[in-house]
DNA sequence: ATGACTTTCTCCAGTCACAGGACAAAGGGC
DNA sequence: GCCCTTTGTCCTGTGACTGGAGAAAGTCAT
């Protein structure tokens, strides 16, 4: 089913609508305060919005003492669509014109099957929350891939853990399937703009979004901008040099970030460290394959067990020790910490701040938050609604 | 003599001033090619310029067919004066409007001293340049010095190497002294908007540039804009660690950059290996004092000495190591390696170069060039001029 | 030379965006 | 009921801008 969702015809109406979208129903009269436009103006424009269906007026606000207002909203019926696909399983929301999550799916799933059985799946959950009566249609998809993106074609590139993706046309196809407009970034920005729009970062204009999953990844934002570099992977921290001359690296060199931390080296540590019996807490958690997780490493500490904790440590401060690096660089205003690791908390959180407020320069650190996420997984998917919606609330 | 130039009324005529200065002397018809106005409205703001006297019309060109058109070129008495503040010496500069070197001072100077002191060497350096006829007064002054600032009061805030800079009201003070607008930045930004506008790095968007001088630091540049950070001190590289305990810092931390290589450590370590025997060639190159410079490295380098090459390869390959990181992260289309040591050449870029390439990431580093700044010390005082001449080229 | 064709620049009239004031609608407080 | 406030609509004047007509000043081929 296509829909042909209205574009805002100038850049006064795109500006309503991001208005209207970030801070929900407002009057007339408050949204004239906000956009410096004289009364008349911003009547003709609101007026032509009402007439595409963007936006309806329904009912009367209380009385300010003086006449009453009317409420202009989005239109109720608008749907996006936020799809993250991680390494090892994908996240899809249906969200109204707000933005506000109305259904969340997650399934198991491995991007390795390449990019049609994956598609295939995410437009069956994509189908499901239709069918559960949450959206008639889709009016935008945004999609997060775990993998540099060359994002105004919406088509992965050479992306290291996910064979058979370079090159796949991910917007153009799932324009197609999905019958509505489609944007696609890399994951890692995408919960950037997440935590940027509903989570810990609203109105911090330069921040960093460090997401700790399978990999390591890093959202750069630069004055409200998500920034993407001259080919797309900026922000790929995982193989950055921590240690010169250190552990090799599935990537071939030496030293990496990665080679001692994320959810893949905690995992494979902590299975090393069961097996040669240095923990009886994590030994317990093996699975029938003698595997571990990054989840079982956290209830680990969580029980207390001074292996896991260790571990969490040690990968803290490495990841700290770059963090610093980078913040020294970039200068930032807020450091997000985020991914599947955050389960591991405030041990790792500590690890981390300790690194930075250590090595990195008094200046750039003196009033430098460094928090977790406050979204969890929904910070993707609430990405994905924004990165769309910010193009369909664009001048056409 | 206080000089009231006029500015641009409306963003139109901005952008026509900056066409001028950065194109040159242009047709009425050549500018409407750039700047997608109709020729009416492109004839009305250019004689509303003519009257503000910050452009004139001179002569005609040469036919290209048909009727000759009138050369409009910005106003050739304006005057712009670049300052770059380093550790240890003073360059200032008079451009005219198209950011041209008319003339260029270098002095020796310490810092140290402080900015009353400094700012009187370099009101007198000003007013022999315009005592020897290049300029009847200044239009604007863009001032650059060695450590973070508040870009947008123009005070240098909690500078490393220049106690008693801090809070100093340079911008104001020198805005009362000279007579016009002043802006002030960090001298590793100036040295990238020198590079941006007449070097290596024209029509590069997002870039670096590396200055190793006295320190390290580096320049970003994002979109064309200068990336200054949340407190002003982004780029501040020198203090990145490089290796994990190492050697001792001068900042109290270890295994920073700076502790492995800059000017200062460069000397330092070279005079330690005259002093122990290492190099007859470094050693005769010792002055009275016992002390060698940078310049001194290079040209026993130049000369064959392999402990100075050895010197230069290691010190690069620090570099290069740090550098790596920043370009997996910032994923640039260019770096750009100035400052001081550029006198070290091709060794050094070469070990930069090698470690960038061994350690980044295929994806950013795979149509990467890495270059020697080609403005050398003229790459700082452009890039005053330019950054005062985009402030008066702005609306008021 | 002369006419045909170009290129550059100016002038003019018409259109559109927008501001700002007058005014109507709708309510509160006394 | 009266006066005040707030919200929203209508209308007119102004200034920004476009596009076309045409004048000015050339080149080039014949």
């Amino acid at each position: 089913m296509r829909r042909m969702t209205a574009r805002p015809a100038n850049g006064h109406q795109a500006r309503l609508l991001r208005l209207l979208r970030d801070g929900g129903p407002n009057s007339r009269a408050q949204l004239g305060d906000q956009v410096d436009l004289s009364r008349s103006k911003l009547a003709v424009e609101v007026d032509r919005l009402l007439e595409t269906g963007l936006v309806v007026a329904d009912g009367l606000a209380a009385s300010r003492g003086g006449r009453r207002s009317h409420n202009i909203r989005l239109a109720p019926a608008l749907r996006f669509l936020g799809v993250d696909i991680g390494a090892t399983s994908v996240d899809v929301a249906v969200t109204n014109a707000e933005l506000e999550v109305l259904g969340h799916i997650n399934q198991p799933m491995d991007v390795r099957e390449g990019p049609v059985a994956v598609f295939e799946q995410v437009l069956a959950m994509a189908a499901k929350l239709k069918a559960s009566g949450l959206a008639e249609g889709f009016d935008g998809a945004g999609i997060g891939v775990p993998g540099p993106v060359r994002f105004p074609e919406g088509v992965p590139v050479a992306p290291p853990i996910m064979p058979g993706w370079d090159g796949f046309p991910v917007r153009e196809a799932l324009s197609q399937e999905l019958g509505c407009p489609v944007m696609v970034d890399n994951d890692v920005n995408l919960m950037a703009m997440g935590e940027q729009h509903a989570g810990v970062a609203r109105s911090v204009g330069d921040f960093l979004c460090v997401k700790i999953g399978t990999g390591i990844g890093c959202g750069i934002v630069v004055g409200g901008e998500v920034y993407r570099g001259t080919t797309g992977s900026a922000g790929d921290i995982g193989h950055i040099q921590a240690e010169p001359d250190g552990r090799p690296c599935a990537c071939g060199n030496r030293g990496c970030l990665e080679a001692y931390f994320s959810g893949a080296a905690l995992a494979r540590d902590a299975e090393e460290a069961a097996r040669e019996g240095r923990s009886a807490e994590l030994a317990t958690r093996l699975d029938e394959t003698g595997r571990l997780s990054a989840v079982d490493v956290a209830a680990a500490a969580a029980a207390g067990d001074p292996t896991a904790l260790d571990l969490i440590r040690e990968g803290g401060n490495r990841t700290g020790q770059v963090i610093a690096g980078l913040v020294s660089f970039f200068n930032p205003g807020l450091v997000v910490i985020g991914g599947g690791v955050t389960g591991l908390g405030h041990t790792l959180l500590a690890a981390i701040r300790t690194q930075v407020y250590r090595q990195s320069l008094p200046l750039a650190t003196g009033n430098l938050p460094i928090v977790l996420g406050e979204l969890g997984p929904t910070a993707g998917v609430i990405g994905g609604a924004r990165l769309i919606s910010d193009h369909v609330f664009s001048p056409a």
